[in-house]
Parts: C-alpha cells; structure tokens; sequence
DNA sequence: TTGAAAGCGCTAACAT
DNA sequence: ATGTTAGCGCTTTCAA
C-alpha cells in the first residue's frame, strides 16, 4: 500500500472484499458479523482511512455538494453584504446535512461559459445569488437541467425559478405608509440599482402608495441611486441644491441612506431634524455605526436557510419541480433617523425603540 | 444516448474513440486529421457535452479545486470582514486559473472530524482563515498531507506551515510611534480576542514601543475586548468612569473603535477633543460611515491573492514544502479621530488627510 | 493518426 | 453473512 490508503487497503487488512468494507463504513454493520465489522472499523481507524468523495460522487452519481452562484455583477463578494447573511444561511443549513458548498464566481457574462462551471457535474444543484436583468445566469436553455433557485431577485413569472425574496412591495409600501402616518407629504425617494428587479419593485410600491395615499410625488425628488453609499452621498448632494426641499426622503437601500445621512451632516443639513430619512435592509453593519436608522428589517439568514432547504427537496424529490415563489414579509424597524413631519411636531408619535422592532405595518 | 451526453455519446456521434475525443476535446487536436477534429468538436457542439468534473478529477487525480477553511470558531461568515476581504482576493486569483472554491466551514471542535470534512479527496489544498489559538485546523498530523496555507494568523514557529499575514507587530509599532508623537503620553489600550494571536502580537507591540519611548504604561486603562464592536462599548464604559482619563485610546482593531467611539459619544466625551481614538485594520465599512478613524491599512485583498497563489505554487511543484511566511506591511491612514495631545495642541501636526493614506511611519 | 485497455476509488445489484 | 461483477465518465499509457 502506498499513497493514500483506499478501501482496497482497508479491506485487505481486515482479510475481507471490498464490498464488504464498504457496507460496513457505510454504516450497513448489521449484516454482518460483529466481528468482521470490528475488524474492518479498526482496520480504517489504524489506516487514517478516509473515503475518497471524489470517487463516492462519481458511483453515486450525486455530489453531496451544492453550488452558490454570484451574478457576475457582484464580482467582489466584500461589498455584498446581502450575500453575507444569505451565505450564513446557506451555510447553517447544509453543514449539519454534509453538504459541500462550492462558491462559484464567474467573471464573464458569456451564458455557455458561466453554466460550464456550474453544471459540470460538480453539484446536485445550485443557489443564484441575486441574478440580475439580463443576468447569465438566467438563460433558461442552461438552468432547465440542474436544480436551481433563486434568492434575492423577485423575478418575473416567465422566469419559471423557484425563488425565495423579501417581499419588496409589501414592505416598502409599509414603510411609505408609515412614513406618511409621520406627518410628512413632501417625501423623497433615492431609487436603486437599475439592474435590480428589487429597485423596481420598491420604487414602484413607493409611487403607488403615495398615490393611494394622495400624497404628491415630486419627479424631482426621486434620485437614481445604485444602492451604494456613494450614491446616496450624490443624491444629497442634488437634492439638497434644490429650492424647496422635502421633510423626508426613503432610501431603497441602508447604504444609500447611509451616504445620504453623511453627506447631510456634511452640509449641515440635521437629520432627522431639518430632514427624515429612512433605509431598507437593516443591514449589520448599518446597525452598529450609532446611526440608528429607521428602516426595514427582514430575515436574509433565512432566505438563505430556506433556499437551501428548497433546494435539498428539489434535489431529493427526484420528480417535479414545482417553481414556487415564497416572499418572506419585512418590518419596519422605527429607530431615530425619521422624526415627525415639522408641522405636526407636537402629535404623538410611535414610541421609537432601540435594537428591538418598532411597529410591524403589515 | 439519455441523461446527460458523454464522451462516449461524442465519440459515437463523430464515429471515433472516445480516446480520440477526449485528445482532441482537451485541445490535442493537432495530433488528429483536421477532418476528424472538426467531426468531434462540433459533436461536442451539437450535443452540448460538458465534461463530467467529477470522472475528471478521478482519473487525473486532480481536482482543480482548493478549499476556503474558516476556524469553527467564526461560524457565521457574516460578521467576518477580514474573512471577506481575503475572500476576495482568493477568488480573483483562482478563478481565472479555473480553480472551483469550496468553503468549507466546519462547526465542531474535533479535529478529525473537521479533517474528514477538508481532505478527503475533494480539494487539492485548502487555505486556511485565521484559525485560533487551539483550533482543530492546525492539529500537525491532519495538515501534513495536504498542501496548506493558513493566513490571518502569524503562527509561533512550530506550526510548520506557510502562512500570509500583516506584520502586526511592525503595523502596531508604527501607530503607537505616530500616537506618542502627536504628544499624547497617557494611552489606553482596548485589546482583540484572546484566542487570536495578532490580539497578543497587537498588545505587545504596544507595550514595547511604550516602554522604549518611555510612557508609561497604565495597567488599568489596558482594556481587554474581544474584536466585535460591542466590546469597545463596554471598554469605554469601563474607562470612562475612572477619575483619571487617558487622552487617548488605541483599540486592536476598528470594530471595537467605532464601539468605543459611540460610547464615548453617547456619554458626551467628545473624540477626539477630549480623548482620541485609533484603530486598526482599515475595514471597508467603518470607512464609509462617517467615522473618519484614524487606523491602520493593510491588504486583506491581497493577502488572500499571495495565500492562493502560494497554495497553487505548493500544489503544482510537486515536491518540497518550504514553510514560508511572508508579513505585509501595514500603513497608518491619519484621519480624523486622533487629534494632538491637549497640552500641545498648538504645535504644528502631521496633515490629515481623508480618503487617502495619511504617513506611512515605517 | 487512431484506438484498446487498464485504471482512478468507490457503490450497488445480484449472486452465493 | 459475504463476495463477484459491472459499472460511474474520464484520462492515459501503449500498441497498432
């Protein structure tokens, strides 16, 4: 025996088949003799035998290993913070179940190429990180083989994906609701990356409730972003030049109203005194820089723990592939970047807390 | 022909060996007729074969992949900002060289449980992310089989293994030298994680160039934290009501800064009027949130590009593993939260800068 | 220029 | 209770 010791190696030790040695590391010890099964367990154990996974996936024709995709948009995964707490997810679900996760971070948007390194035989199936419009990763010829699903991008229905996502419109029409129930009409919108569907959704919800609400919608007050804090900084920086400002201003992402709430302070411009401004995401590290934020909380980790599980069924469940869509609801999380509109100052507002929800407006 | 096409399904196609489609498949076509190359390739083509990564990798013994190993004691990879940085790094290496990354994040303590999990085939080397003082990863008998490189952690020498990390001795000293001469002698120190060793690299960098300069160092303002921002909270709580205060704090890294800070604010102690405050590391999102802290750059980026590149230069030269260790030089990044000591506030002081590296004091 | 044959290390019917 | 056999899909000598 040389090199690695294999379960030919094992078995011979143990003077039995390979077979043999097999079933019984796979856990099969009681079909045979107490003693053979000793044999062979100690034969591995003084060996430091350990299965070759490589060649179990190649027998078994299943990996044990699924895949996480990044949209070759979000090339950097320092930056994605969504992707954090979605991987963690992941992660917390499969690691007990022995799953391998394979990180998989194409940098082309060559369709054949990206799905050449995703179903290659490597995974039983693979988790899309928030796909963007247009994305590779949604070209269905290549998807329709492998079991896929999709998080963090609510697509539309002739995408036929099985997908988990915060609920964009539900929750930022709650936070529009209740930014309005705050007294503001003159309230602003720091749109998001335009290759988001969640951009789209949440700009869309914003409109609809203000004008549900009949609150007027200034065009000029609705200022593309691209859910980065540099973005939310420029955006205050042309809103703030303009005559007639309003009491408050809804980012489509924490990191936007980040920038946005920076670049105010900069300027002298009190938030949330002069101006309200609320976020979207509750995002860690949002959280922990003293900003405390109003804005709207929703469970990634469990987006991610979700997907995974939908996923393993999928996989499991050799026959249909239902393409479901389950949208987890968000909560507005009332901290102290939005006060009252300043006409109504002295109503009574909701009691604002600290690290714990505020009101859920669902 | 079902399932998936095979090699064998292209050969047949283009009426020839599977021998000779799989040549000319790897790009040996120039061994074969050009008629019996284009017959195969566009087989290939027409069926859309991908070769199966998995026989692949078990006939050439080679998996092409590299495992991302996170110590089981920072289980959720979310609140890991150096574990992202370096992430990056490793990816951008490795994808281009065709590379697969699994991440492998194990959640027990055994060691050969977390070794059953890393080398079993399925990875041709593994780079592993700061493990701990005691952590299962650097358990000598598993590690030495498989190419390894650990980084985030400089290992005393008796791990025998490459390892990539900041000079945090060099990059503290550096801080600690520019904190002293902006007049400052009475310095507080918030100390990392316990089980980390830059934690203790970091602290007694500090008390060595302390002690040569000659300021004297206050045991009751030499905090003991942990790395996570609510830890520099109560730090500050703790040093804030003592009767004597230092004029500044140098905490072992950002997150328990920013803790720190917002404490201090909270209690109305003015940073850095009253008491500055440096940290360390340079995280991207403490950059970003207004903070303006003073602390140390470091390339975490390409701390994982040199880990993943030295891990392929041990898989690939077949034979000697020379224990390398290779420190990156940190620079310290003057902003906004160390100001002069009060008693000398009048004198002249190095140019703050923002956004830009402040002097590298090396 | 091409192909036959022997594996890689393991699993899983199917005997016995 | 145990072993034989035939793969899994590909690579790679080696021979023709």
């Amino acid at each position: 025996m040389r090199g690695k010791p294999t379960l030919r190696d094992v078995a011979e030790r143990a003077g039995c088949s390979i077979t043999t040695a097999s079933n019984i590391l796979q856990g099969r010890s009681h079909l045979y003799r107490e003693d053979t099964a000793q044999r062979v367990l100690s034969a591995a154990q003084e060996l430091g035998y350990r299965p070759n996974s490589v060649a179990r996936s190649l027998a078994r024709r299943r990996t044990a290993a699924i895949g996480v995709v990044l949209d070759p948009s979000h090339a950097r995964i320092t930056h994605n913070l969504y992707a954090h707490d979605v991987l963690d997810g992941i992660l917390s679900y499969l690691e007990p179940r022995d799953y391998d996760i394979r990180l998989i971070t194409p940098r082309t948007h060559d369709a054949a190429a990206v799905w050449r390194r995703i179903d290659n035989g490597s995974i039983d199936g693979a988790i899309l990180i928030a796909p963007v419009i247009g994305s590779p990763l949604l070209e269905w010829q290549h998807y329709s083989s492998l079991p896929v699903v999709a998080v963090g991008s609510t697509l539309p229905d002739e995408y036929r994906l099985p997908q988990i996502d915060i609920d964009n419109d539900a929750a930022m029409a709650s936070l529009v609701e209740w930014v309005i129930q705050q007294g503001h009409r003159a309230i602003g919108f720091i749109k998001g990356h335009p290759l988001h569907w969640s951009a789209h959704q949440r700009e869309r919800a914003f409109r609809r409730v203000m004008t549900v609400r009949g609150v007027p919608l200034r065009e000029e007050w609705i200022l593309q972003g691209d859910y980065g804090p540099e973005s939310g900084a420029i955006a205050a920086l042309q809103l703030l030049r303009q005559k007639e400002l309003p009491t408050a201003v809804i980012a489509a992402n924490d990191e936007m109203a980040i920038g946005f709430i920076q670049q105010c302070r900069a300027m002298e411009v009190a938030v949330p005194e002069v101006l309200s401004v609320a976020g979207f995401d509750d995002t860690y590290w949002a959280q922990r820089l003293g900003l405390q934020l109003t804005t709207v909380q929703h469970d990634r980790y469990q987006i991610g723990y979700l997907a995974a599980q939908m996923l393993l069924h999928h996989i499991e469940a050799t026959g249909e592939h239902l393409p479901s869509r389950i949208l987890i609801p968000g909560t507005v999380v009332v901290r102290q970047t939005v006060a009252p509109a300043p006409a109504l100052a002295s109503v009574p507002t909701a009691s604002a807390s600290i690290l714990t929800d505020g009101g859920s407006q669902r």
